[in-house]
DNA sequence: TCTTGCTATGCAACGAGTTGCATAGCAAGA
DNA sequence: TCTTGCTATGCAACTCGTTGCATAGCAAGA
């Protein structure tokens, strides 16, 4: 039930209403994790009650009112227990990969172009990661003391970055490969 | 729902039993898919009413009796449908990167064994890849015409062994990155 | 005025995945 | 004989995640 904690870390960087988390969920948090407006909602009322995040009106001019939530005590107490226990290396799980080894018992050639899809969704990704990248992590600090918020959000992004690019560059590889079938066989 | 495809395509590769598929998702499907026996017989179950699977009762000495279920033709049809259908990139879902961010708000160094902890568990894996590899695809085939069926499962445990291998890399940088917290700050 | 579109929150139903437990055959060794 | 351990299948309950829908404020333009 890591979403508790993933919306927690992202309430601690900079607290705010359920809809900014979902956006938040779209961008910077979303090369490590996913969730819908729906699953917000839902896991931020029940922390609430829970007493693990606090919450304040926030009229707004030109827009509907906001709830703004930040985390309370417990919800950091929470966090920080789950942080010092161990967890499982995730399961993986590829929807391609299948597509890939089941092309074997239909037309090989005939996921190329679904491929190629892929790779451009995954190639528009690792720009906007690199965008994101030269914006907030392009000059150095201003020498102050070692910011770890700043330095650990940047090696969560490289992470991004490198499943990107290793993404592209398998991709390659089984565009290659599929290419194969299309003259052979 | 692409369990059921996991699945279809493991029974066409090669039929088997619930308990048999449920080991091939511990080891050679695993590097792209995981399920449990749960999930397995559950489906398997389903798709036999509709008429996915057919199912074929084998005595056996020694142990107990199993069900050996293979792909009927609905089956493949309805894997030939989904082959055929775009899918979206997969959204990835990273405990661990949620524990790096989350750690600028605790002790980054208290991370450092976790981390550690991961990076050991994917040396593992990659080293079960590697060994699978030079056993199943060590020596090209006999020279026959392109085999689809073992060019793909290599093309996707080339995909699992590049993941393993960017994790690993991404890693070091991690622990480094954590690193400069221990005597710093 | 009406529609479109973004902000903002939420319910209800469903489907997928996890966990704990239960049963049973058979082999091997203490 | 009793326990341990692997093969083999399954139920029930629960949690998590997805999808469709609904409501409402406000702005901008047709």
């Amino acid at each position: 039930m890591a979403l508790d904690h993933a919306i927690l870390v992202s309430l601690l960087e900079k607290p705010g209403s359920g809809y900014e988390l979902a956006r938040r969920f779209e961008r910077s948090i979303g090369y490590f994790w996913t969730a819908t407006h729906q699953q917000i909602y839902r896991v931020l009322k029940r922390m609430e009650s829970d007493g693990w995040v606090d919450v304040r009106d926030v009229p707004q001019q030109g827009r509907p009112d906001k709830k703004e939530y930040s985390v309370a005590g417990p919800g950091r107490d929470a966090l920080s227990t789950w942080l010092h226990e161990p967890i499982e290396p995730e399961s993986v799980r590829h929807d391609l990969a299948v597509k890939i080894r089941g092309a074997a018992f239909d037309d090989p050639a005939a996921l190329i172009s679904e491929v190629q899809r892929h790779r451009q969704a995954h190639t528009e990704r690792l720009a906007h990661y690199l965008a994101g990248e030269a914006r907030d992590f392009g000059e150095p600090p201003e020498s102050g003391p070692l910011d770890a918020e700043r330095e650990l959000q940047h090696a969560v992004l490289r992470g991004g970055i490198a499943y990107e690019r290793m993404m592209i560059a398998w991709l390659d590889d089984v565009l290659a490969t599929l290419g194969r079938f299309r003259a052979g066989q």
